[in-house]
DNA sequence: ATGGTCGGTAGCCGA
């Protein structure tokens, strides 16, 4: 099995390179973010054209999640239970016997914004409710873009991020906390280059010198973590013709 | 030199 996450930062502009990413990596389940559509305007009919069945949750202009899969996506939740939200973020679902909770956090700002505010409550919220899903879920993978660099070894420059936005304490504390649930940072269980990263902001040839950060990130329960054969990122969509900013991350599973 | 690019939208905001 293989799972896999990509924040496509508007599927209207990438709907054909998820498309072709579909054809060449196959992936059994795939969590996108930042589609950018309201759910009548997502293009589901050639998404399942491609072989793939679809779950979506999303908003006008900003964020919008999505689940494709190759079988059929059940039990869907677009809500963290009891934490009211008009931001379209979550979207967990059944897909065979693995539930799949796809996330895209929020971004923050910067540290002290009410936005990075709104962050901290939105993880914590989190973690209450992934307690729950742990309890009834042993096959439970959370994936997506987390908009927390878990380490400094994740960071291209970790000096001229120190206590930043997306590597603060308190944002890395918050992701320990959910690792701390018992989900692993499935990346984490295998050896990389160092200077491996998931998103590149497009300015200034930041991808062409690897100026990047880990943000996209695959957590698996102990049930799903024992049977990970790997994980990694695939940089090559970076590299495309009109990419997003973001690379998908990928988890292979023996059966 | 304190910006720099995208995408969606509408003449800026969010990332």
């Amino acid at each position: 099995m293989k799972i896999a996450s990509w924040n496509v930062n508007s599927l209207k502009v990438r709907l054909p390179q998820v498309l072709e990413w579909l054809g060449q990596a196959r992936p059994d389940i795939l969590g996108l973010q930042e589609t950018k559509l309201t759910d009548e305007n997502f293009p589901a009919a050639e998404i399942e054209a491609a072989g793939y069945h679809v779950a979506y949750s999303g908003q006008k202009t900003y964020n919008g999640v999505a689940v494709l899969a190759r079988e059929p996506v059940t039990d869907v939740v677009t809500d963290i239970p009891g934490f009211e939200d008009h931001q379209r973020r979550v979207l967990a679902a059944t897909v065979g016997s693995t539930r799949f909770v796809n996330l895209y956090v929020p971004n923050g700002k910067a540290v002290g914004d009410e936005k990075y505010d709104y962050k901290l409550a939105w993880l914590a919220h989190l973690r209450e409710w992934l307690a729950t899903e742990l309890e009834t879920h042993d096959e439970l993978a959370v994936v997506g873009d987390f908009n927390i660099a878990p380490e400094d070894r994740d960071v291209h420059d970790p000096e001229a991020w120190h206590e930043q936005v997306l590597c603060s304490t308190p944002e890395r504390e918050a992701l320990a906390a959910l690792t701390a649930l018992g989900l692993s940072d499935s990346f984490r269980r295998f050896d990389h280059p160092e200077g491996t990263f998931s998103w590149w902001d497009y300015r200034m040839n930041n991808f062409r010198r690897n100026r990047g950060l880990r943000i996209d990130l695959i957590l698996t329960a102990p049930r799903l973590t024992e049977r990970l054969s790997a994980s990694y990122v695939d940089r090559d969509p970076r590299g495309w013709e009109r990419p997003s900013d973001h690379a998908p991350v990928v988890a292979e599973f023996t059966p």
